[in-house]
RNA sequence: GGCCCGUUGGUCAAGCGGCUAAGACGCCACCCUUUCACGGUGGAAUCAUGGGUUCGAUUCCCGUACGGGUCACCA
């Protein structure tokens, strides 16, 4: 029988999620979830120096607010807890010694300061700094009597002298890597807690891991996690390494632009499923030509054999058609209560068709921070000159547009039934009795209405929007505003 | 530097020995139009490079160039 899939997340706490790390998290969750599996959430902070007030609740309110809820985590426990690293010292300690027992680990007792001054040597040599196996072979009294002094040691892994480490990775096919090329990595440090490499794959296991996703640059290490696995008899998990995310084609993403983390890209206005969407896209593509995902679709589309190798060059720009097209789908109720919020930061006013303008910044609205400049004229006219009353394309000047407002003031005030159908039908009658264009007479009215080049919707729209009693003021203070200057 | 990995338009990418080399974003033009958008139509633009293998290479192999990753008592 198949074993059924479990896949986690493991980020450490540093105050931040980076959207590498996040898609890292979607890629997992998608594949645990597409064939009805679990993904898990362990935190690896075995770095005391690096504590982070409050990390871990960035941690999980970002996957939170992203949908992508864990089956298991330190929150709300599981099988296989406690699921905070900190919380399982006494387990890596445990199994080191068992490895050390079998001859595939062993104590070493060099000093940090010879260990620098080892290093120091081999790097004025032109090498690269690694052990040099000082305690590997020690004789077991030797170790003994150590021991019992109370020496401080770490315990290192015993790598293979020769050979060659091979293994197969879901995207990048086979790998083999020479032994010898293999530090005998530290397991145990001296303050006893594992390094991260060796509570990863003691996790992993215990945790029952199936599938690891995880980024590119582990690649490297991967063969001495197997080493460790092979060590212990246990089974090799599947690899799935995903490519990186890049800010250009020689840097990774970074804190410098406000590019690297979730929250800069909430607080620049995006839509937190498109977010998603546009990162799922990110290093992986959909069999089809369809590119607006919600998770739920991505859950099911989701397939490793279309994540690709080369790293992806993260495009803002993109991502901004993708958040559109996201804001454009949206079904009205939803979209009003997105935009609200930004809507009334410069817009105080109640008594407008809040309805009839959501329908117009629907189709204009790529970032949520966008929108609070796109309404300002609500609540006033900004200052204008009677330049904005010349459009060539509309054949429109501050004469015909006084004109224009003129008699387009009875009018509106002869409507009762103030709705955007009836406004336009009754301008449109008037239109066609003048023999004008349209522009003639409704881009005037938008211009008087908004004092701005850019709106939302046209004269009528915004018409409809104000209601009578504002439009009307606002037509007069237009022609009032022509006929001073 | 050693080892590992990668390279299709500006960007994301499909492709998996034979195609006029998809599609999307962006860009340009036109159409629609009460501004700006939305929408529609069309256009410019790509297989890093040199050798092989093959009847035939974007696709397979080798080298080169360029780029990335990794070599911690960090994760």
């Amino acid at each position: 029988m198949r074993r059924l899939v479990r896949t986690r997340f493991a980020p450490s706490p540093t105050g931040f999620m980076h959207i590498g790390n996040l898609r890292t998290a979607l890629y997992a969750y998608l594949l645990a979830k597409k064939d009805g599996g679990a993904f898990i959430l362990r935190i690896e902070d075995t770095d005391q120096n690096r504590y982070v007030e409050g990390a871990v609740d960035v941690i999980y309110d970002t996957l939170k607010v992203c949908g992508l809820y864990w089956d298991e985590g330190p929150d709300i426990g599981g099988n296989c807890g406690p699921y905070i690293q900190s919380e399982r010292m006494g387990i890596y300690k445990d199994y080191a010694v068992k490895l050390v027992e079998m001859g595939k680990a062993y104590y070493c007792f060099c000093t940090k300061e010879r260990m620098e001054a080892l290093h120091e040597e081999q790097k004025a040599n032109g090498e690269t700094p690694h052990y040099d196996r000082h305690c590997r072979d020690l004789p077991l009294d030797e170790v003994q009597k150590l021991l019992d002094s109370g020496a401080e040691y770490v315990i290192r892994q015993k790598v293979p002298l020769g050979g060659e480490t091979i293994f197969n990775d879901v995207i990048f096919g086979e790998i083999k890597n020479p032994n010898k090329d293999l530090d005998d990595q530290i397991l145990i440090k001296a303050d006893g807690m594992p390094t991260y490499n060796f509570a990863n794959v003691v996790d992993d296991h215990l945790m029952g891991i199936t599938h690891i996703v995880r980024g590119n640059e582990y690649l490297s290490s991967t063969p001495k996690y197997n080493l460790l696995y092979e060590a212990f008899g246990w089974d090799i998990p599947v690899y799935i390494h995903a490519p990186h995310i890049m800010r250009d084609s020689t840097h990774k993403l970074s804190k410098r632009d406000g590019d690297a983390y979730f929250g800069d890209f909430i607080n620049k206005g995006f839509y937190i499923p498109a977010i998603i969407n546009y990162i799922a896209l990110l290093g992986w593509a959909p069999k089809g030509e369809r590119e607006i995902y919600s998770l739920e679709e991505l859950t099911s589309e989701f397939d490793v054999s279309g994540i690709s190798k080369s790293p992806a060059i993260f495009d803002e720009v993109k991502m901004k058609a993708i958040n559109a097209e996201w804001l454009r789908a949206l079904p009205h109720d939803e979209f009003k209560t997105v935009i609200m919020p930004y809507v009334k930061e410069t817009v105080k006013h109640e008594d407008i068709d809040f309805d009839l303008l959501a329908d117009c910044l629907q189709p204009r609205a790529e970032l949520l921070t966008d929108i609070p400049e796109k309404v300002d004229f609500i609540d006033s006219v900004p200052e204008y000159s009677n330049d904005l009353y010349v459009s060539k394309k509309m054949k429109t000047t501050p004469q015909t547009s006084l004109d224009a407002l003129k008699s387009l003031l009875p009018i509106i005030e002869s409507i009762d039934d103030f709705s955007f159908n009836n406004i336009h039908a009754k301008i449109m009658e008037m239109i066609t009795e003048k023999g004008v264009k349209n522009g003639v007479i409704l881009f005037p009215l938008r211009t008087a209405l908004s004092g701005k080049a850019m709106t939302p919707g046209g004269g009528t729209e915004l018409a409809a929007i104000l209601g009578k009693t504002e439009t009307i003021k606002r037509i007069r203070d237009g022609i009032a505003h022509i006929e001073a200057n």
